[in-house]
DNA sequence: GCTCATCGATACGTCTCCGTACCGATACGC
DNA sequence: GCGTATCGGTACGGAGACGTATCGATGAGC
């Protein structure tokens, strides 16, 4: 409903109903989660997102009916599967690479997140939105990785650690800031990985130390 | 500034110069963290709050110059210590006991972190408050407890995870509402510091299972 | 080349909230 | 018992934002 022109970013349907291309579209969404990210979401306004985008008030009303559906519609066209394509072969390389590349986009996502606030428990169609852009995508690969670590037989499929790795990565990531006042850095989620998840799993591969070797 | 009458609920100062009560003051506090609870942070308005305490709007801006500056002083008069005086002898049996009571908190106190939302990112007031009320005093009484835990030898001083502690069960608290829509309860952390924490730290009691066993 | 839908700009009405001011009533301090 | 400061109620001004309406200009489609 949002945007009907989604067969290609040039070729536009036959009776075209909208100027606004699939590129001036992003831009939209691009500048209203910036702001989202630096105002929160209730200090943004549409007049905001027009000015900064020097389109007028009255286009964005003429897509979308009313501010949360066209935040909402911004974080459905954010979707991206930030960590998807890695396979290492190997179940803890695969989490550390996943460490390092959540880190280089923790930090707009976390803000986005945070940024957010009360508003995606009160509005129903910005959770989805949330889930399905931000959330599930993640999820979805990080049990997909997990899964191949059962497969390849690395981790017993009843491993009572292996339904809070999910929770353990992304709870880091969305806490840091209240705990240390600054955002998780690939480094960190790296560290933390091999010093928690890794050995949560079992899959303490370093010889030279032992958790319990006094 | 806020609360001159500090030395007391019922003795008050010789020369009175404000009609509030500590236990009057305390109904305004309660009612306007639970109105952030309930509406988010920007929605909160001081009518509302006046309105469900059944005071004036005069009387709370005669008290605080400005809204931010009311919630701050709301949020460090709610500060309290929730699982001190954990102390069992043990490292694991004092985690598990620390998961169980802030599952019994983590409801309130997850939504008020999630509702305060982008505003304490602002305010360096409400900033600081929230970190002396809410995350401070939690984190200060882990490590004592994981402190009590080397001390007595059960944790290496240098083991790796010990710095992440704080950070796993306060972020699985922070997360869980986005990941599955609920918050963690007391089952949840518990089963969830079985599972992640106590073996990240080589606590892992249980000898009928080992994580690399087969 | 013409037509018309859409664009950008702007003005407007409505609403809500912040923070202040005023005004009797009340209850504390002396 | 009296004076006075504070309380609760309300009205007010100012500001800002949502969403709508209007209007010339532009450019795509035929």
């Amino acid at each position: 409903m949002t945007s009907q022109a989604a067969d290609g970013p040039e070729t536009v349907a036959a009776t075209r109903r909208s100027k606004i291309t699939p590129e001036r579209e992003r831009e939209f969404f691009d500048a209203v989660l910036e702001q989202i990210r630096e105002c929160g979401y209730e200090s943004v306004t549409m007049e905001g997102v027009a000015a900064s985008t020097r389109c007028s008030k009255s286009t964005l009303y003429r897509q979308w009916k009313t501010k949360p559906q066209f935040v909402a519609a911004a974080l459905r066209a954010s979707r991206r599967v930030r960590f998807a394509g890695i396979d290492t072969g190997s179940l803890a390389e695969d989490l550390r690479q996943a460490a390092r590349a959540a880190g280089d986009w923790s930090g707009k996502d976390t803000r986005l997140l945070q940024a957010l606030g009360h508003a995606w428990t009160a509005d129903k169609e910005l959770a989805e939105a949330l889930r399905e852009a931000l959330v599930n995508p993640e999820i979805a690969a990080l049990q997909e990785m997990l899964a191949r670590g059962v497969a390849r037989g690395e981790v017993r499929a009843d491993h009572p650690a292996l339904e809070y790795i999910p929770a353990m990565m992304f709870g880091v990531l969305r806490v840091r800031p209240v705990l240390s006042g600054q955002y998780a850095d690939a480094d960190y989620l790296a560290r933390f990985v091999e010093a928690t998840v890794l050995p949560a799993l079992g899959l303490t591969q370093d010889p030279g130390r032992r958790s319990r070797d006094d």
